[in-house]
DNA sequence: TCATGGTTATTGATTTTATCAATACAAATA
DNA sequence: TATTTGTATTGATAAAATCAATAACCATGA
């Protein structure tokens, strides 16, 4: 029994006629009459009555004819579902991306895209916040991958996930003893933090005490390099979750976790209101989503979210 | 696109394995592997993942896999429901019909199953309604098709048909001269009836003027010879509506509608009220009317319906 | 880095199937 | 009885599915 066959007794179901069904599926009717017989011998009942004239469907042939074309009813559901889906989930997306972000997401991200949506392009450009929200507002980027909330005017925010922060502390710091650093009892003496424009850095000032003044008076352009920062100099800095993960066995015990609160960062979305591929949306959130550990897209830790 | 791709991606997506799916498939990995590529150029989607280990759907790949779900599942109910139908469209059945249907509706009858219904088997015989009744009672008989109402405790009736009946009238009665002939004023002197037995019999004692005595002192064992000791030695009788297609032309002249009110038999099929083969019933009821004018079926005839 | 085992892709031969053109056959019509 | 109209049959051919063998790929542990 193949869809063929059922296309063919339809066809002789609505012309009741051989020929004139032969004709309307492209074949002669000679292999009409031999597909049909063949069905009938499978099947083993007969479908058509060839002495009436013209030719009918028997009763058990009318019910066969009925449910052939539901079955060919869905075969072209599914490739119409093809087509809308193919639509939806290709072209090009300008994605932005802030450099605190992106060394953790972009790697993977460009392989499960390639990998789950070949139709889909990338185009990413990695630069800070106000940067993306500028070209977000001029409609230069399609989307945008930074911390939020930022509520600006005009743009939607998704979030996606939370993020942790850790304390990465050199040994010679007092701080260095503890299992766990509370987060008002991070004094901002010692603490390098990136340069200014990063919003990271304006997340960091918030986490830590602020009744003390700031005395360190360097400022790192990337994670990486406040990490090598505090390896040289001591003090020590705030990094987040996923940069664990880019440091060395020596390198992670420095890290110490930040309690009561822990502060978490909302990674999100964002784009312009009159964007108009949902879709496509979807596609970077799962695709994001699919490179984290479960836990960093758990809703919960959003109450512990600090915002700039 | 063929219903054999469609088995080979969802073995695939359960097995996520081409050599165990193949398997399942009763086929070799190589075949699975070229049907499954040629339906994906096709459409022109990537179904599976073969990077990914174990192979895994693509995200369109899934939404594929569903609905040829769903296709393959109508096509299971296509199979299904023959096999019940053929089951349901089968068998014997031993019908009993009285004489005085039987001439009009068997010889077609025979044809219509034969063609429709290739599974039945009709084994028929003619008789009296008394002796079908005693052959229902004990089951010597599967249905029954005779003047109804009968009202025998045990047995059920199913109203088929409705059949008026007509005046046959020799040239020298002064009814002949009559367009049309009231039920009251048909008197029964001059009167051919069936044998004692015939259930039309009955019924034609009661459509004529009960008032005269009866005088006709034959009677015959066939309609035919009834038309024939008209036609020979004067008189009138009554016939069914359906033996007109019997008469000659010549014949049809000494046909008399009866009217006000046109009497009526009611011919329905009877079975025993543990008959379980509901279809074949609606097979023969089916069967039947598909031999007769549209307009014997209308049950509004039922009000002018004479009984025994 | 190199084998190794497990997996899918490729290939050429072979079998199976679908299709066609031509023609036979059947039924209805004139 | 011829003729027309329609379906079945048949043998040849083109297209396809399938197989066995083997290549290519890839993760993983030595």
């Amino acid at each position: 029994m193949t869809l063929q066959q059922m296309e063919y007794i339809v066809a002789v179901d609505k012309y009741r006629h051989f020929v004139k069904a032969a004709e309307s599926c492209h074949v002669t009717q000679s292999t009409l009459s031999v597909m049909i017989q063949k069905l009938e011998d499978e099947l083993d009942v007969q479908i058509f009555n060839r002495n009436s004239h013209p030719v009918s469907p028997t009763p058990i042939g009318e019910k066969i004819i009925s449910q052939a074309k539901v079955v060919l009813f869905n075969v072209s559901q599914l490739k119409e579902m093809i087509l809308s889906e193919r639509q939806q989930e290709s072209g090009e997306v300008k994605l932005g991306v802030i450099p605190t972000v992106a060394p953790y997401i972009l790697p993977k991200l460009f392989g499960v895209i390639a990998e789950r949506y070949p139709g889909v392009t990338l185009r990413v450009t990695e630069t800070r916040s106000a940067s993306i929200l500028e070209k977000l507002d001029k409609a230069e980027l399609d989307v945008g991958l930074l911390a939020t909330p930022v509520g600006r005017p005009g743009l939607l925010e998704i979030p996606v996930y939370y993020e942790k922060f850790v304390a990465y502390i050199s040994p010679g710091e007092s701080l260095y003893n503890r299992e766990e650093i509370e987060s008002g009892r991070m004094p901002t003496e010692r603490l390098w933090v990136l340069q200014e424009g990063h919003c990271l850095r304006n997340q960091v000032m918030n986490i830590c005490d602020q009744r003390s003044g700031y005395s360190s008076i360097y400022e790192a352009g990337s994670i990486d390099t406040l990490v090598k920062i505090v390896d040289e100099n001591g003090g020590y800095t705030i990094i987040p979750e996923l940069h664990l993960a880019m440091l060395t066995e020596a390198q992670k015990a420095h890290v110490r976790k930040i309690v009561d609160p822990a502060p978490v960062r909302e990674v999100s979305l964002m784009i312009r209101q009159d964007y108009v591929r949902e879709r496509m949306l979807n596609i970077l959130a799962e695709s994001i989503r699919r490179i984290l550990p479960e836990a960093m897209i758990d809703k919960r830790l959003k109450k512990f979210a600090i915002s700039l």
